[in-house]
DNA sequence: TCTGGGGTCCTAGGACCC
DNA sequence: TCTGGGGTCCTAGGACCC
């Protein structure tokens, strides 16, 4: 039988920082230590939620993405912060550098969570616990660490314990830890999954992995035999240190303090939404080929609009405009209560190819002329414009 | 007094081309 | 005379995760 390069038995590590925002708040304030404390977005009721909070909050009943006034319902004495995400990043980087130190691959999943490829490692379990300790002392932030032959055992096992678990789950395991699971409990199974799941008698991960092939394709699609795989330990995807650096989208969005109902005020929460897009954008180094809005009105019904640019950009003029236009276009005059702004299909603005070729001109009209030249002479100012391209 | 903001990936239909 | 099938691009929406 053929042998892929990859069927080579792995050590994979999945670090999942417990209540990372919460930890890194009492870090930074020690006084907050042992006490209910959630970090919750702005104050104002209306976005008030509940982003992380602490073990001694969750005691309480208090839940991420519950809002402000039913936590503080629950708990009366919980200690709220705003986030702060500039500090919440330097601990990150400072994490990863320790995980760095064990091995060079080591893939980034979010802000606070990665795997690493230990395949190498003689002494897995010891060097889990020492991971575990170093971030634990010298970051003063616990974690959990789930160990497996590939990234979603590990991922599956890094959940089973926390705070400050180390679990392994090995494949002989699954019969007794992963299928006695609910389905909904699959890491990637959602709600709605499950529920269509188990409308097919598919109640728990057991069924799942006994679950007929051609019935899964057809009903699920391609998704359907990856959950099956899953069920049965089955994952082959490698650890990409690399996935991480290069971003899809870039987006911004906010939800209003009061709903909206003209034009003239979504010009103006346009531009602060562009001027976020535009500046983190540059910041990476990006340009984008495509805009999209989100609407979501005040029932909660969201659309997204979007349009493909002629040229990549990152001007918050441009990001502004092409925004405003979508809006104009698509908005059915009821009242607004998140509006956002991504910038999709970003490429590397070094990459892009400049160009300003005389075929395109000749072949578009009047507005591509003018916005050709337009761009001719920002590039002459050192903007540079950059032409979507096939390469 | 309900439900944020940042993302990723997949699907599906219509337009268009060969 | 009257219509195949494949591929790609673009747009919209949904599901999911942290």
């Amino acid at each position: 039988m053929y042998q892929s390069p990859v069927s080579k038995r792995r050590i994979i590590f999945h670090v999942d920082m417990n209540s990372f925002y919460a930890s890194v708040e009492m870090a930074k304030n020690p006084e907050l230590r042992g006490k209910p404390l959630a970090v919750a977005g702005n104050v104002e009721e209306r976005k008030g939620i509940i982003v992380t909070c602490s073990y001694e909050a969750r005691e309480k009943g208090v839940r991420t993405t519950m809002p402000l006034w039913q936590a503080r319902k629950l708990c009366p004495n919980l200690v709220v912060v705003p986030p702060d995400f500039e500090t919440y990043k330097i601990y990150s980087s400072r994490m990863f550098q320790v995980l760095q130190e064990y091995t060079q691959e080591v893939e980034p999943v979010s802000i606070d969570e990665g795997y690493m490829d230990m395949t190498e490692c003689e002494r897995p379990l010891e060097i889990a616990k020492e991971i575990q300790m170093r971030l634990l002392n010298e970051l003063k932030l616990p974690c959990s660490i789930g160990i497996g032959p590939n990234k979603f055992l590990s991922k599956t096992a890094s959940d089973m314990k926390k705070p400050l678990g180390i679990t392994v789950l090995r494949k002989r395991d699954l019969a007794k830890k992963l299928w006695p699971l609910k389905v909904g409990e699959m890491h990637g199974i959602g709600k709605k999954t499950e529920e269509k799941l188990n409308k097919y008698g598919i109640i728990t991960v057991k069924d799942l992995a006994e679950a007929v092939d051609y019935e899964l394709k057809h009903r699920f699609g391609i998704n359907g035999i990856k959950m099956k795989e899953r069920a049965n330990g089955i994952d082959p995807r490698p650890v990409d240190p690399s996935s991480a650096s290069d971003y899809r989208s870039i987006g911004s969005s906010t939800t209003l303090s009061e709903d909206l109902v003209s034009v003239t005020e979504a010009e103006n929460v346009f531009k602060k939404l562009a001027d976020k897009v535009t500046a983190r954008l540059k910041a990476k180094g990006y340009v984008a080929l495509t805009i999209a809005i989100t609407i979501r009105y005040s029932d909660r019904k969201t659309i997204t609009r979007s349009k493909m640019l002629r040229n990549a950009t990152h001007r918050q003029e441009e990001i502004c405009k092409t925004a405003l236009d979508l809006f104009r276009r698509h908005w059915n005059h009821e009242a607004v209560r998140l509006l956002g702004i991504t910038a999709t299909e970003v490429i590397e603005r070094e990459h892009a190819t400049y160009q300003l070729d005389l075929f395109s001109v000749e072949k578009n009209e009047k507005d591509a002329l003018l916005h050709d030249v337009m761009s001719s002479i920002e590039r002459k100012h050192g903007e540079g414009i950059i032409k979507r391209g096939k390469n």
